[in-house]
DNA sequence: CGATGACATTGACAAACGTCTATGTCTTTG
DNA sequence: CAAAGACATAGACGTTTGTCAATGTCATCG
């Protein structure tokens, strides 16, 4: 690593990574990025899980807060695609650091 | 992404971004990564911050149990070092899931 | 041996987090 | 308009987290 972070590159990295410290949230975006379409509907998303609506919309809420979630309302249903850039940017963050 | 993370897959990753998804932990792996030979000893690392030693020293275990930094004890001193292979494979990681 | 200094551990405490139940909002349909 | 369904918000509650002061451990040096 060329130099050490600042303490305004550590606190803006570091939320987006406490969104992604999740085991439901990452299940969340994997299971967002695997489906057809690259979008899933909150419905789809809540079956695959034994945790209530609400606890599924408040972490679909903290990955779109912090950018790694698009989020597009048609008719009753909302749907959730993943931001690959941000997803990107933060691998390459990490990977830069390894290097 | 291929397909959706099994809970076991997430359950074993978010500790890893759990201990990286603090501010003061970002820095401290960034000033480990950039020092001379690429190790420090914790005085070194001390000095960077505001916090007290046991803070510190704290926020290095973290990240020494899950496997992101070295700990070797020289004399009195102790250094840390940066396992770059653990913070690349967490890189490759999110980076396979935005594509 | 006794003092000093580097680092870790313990225990306490406020703040943040993950989850739930209850309720609200908005859209569709009869 | 009334009922039903999809999703969000609010409030409550136990757990985890970040921090500190106090203390412990261990190596070094007079």
């Amino acid at each position: 690593m060329r130099s050490p972070l600042s303490s305004q590159q550590a606190e803006q990295i570091a939320p987006l990574l406490k969104a992604l410290a999740d085991p439901v949230r990452l299940r969340l975006l994997s299971l967002v990025a695997s489906h057809a379409d690259g979008e899933a509907c909150v419905c789809d998303l809540t079956d695959a899980f034994e945790l209530s609506q609400p606890t599924i919309s408040h972490h679909l809420k903290v990955l779109h807060e912090v950018g790694l979630l698009d989020r597009s309302k048609r008719g009753v249903w909302v749907y959730y695609q993943l931001r690959t850039e941000a997803l990107a940017g933060l691998a390459a963050l990490i990977d830069d650091g390894a290097r």
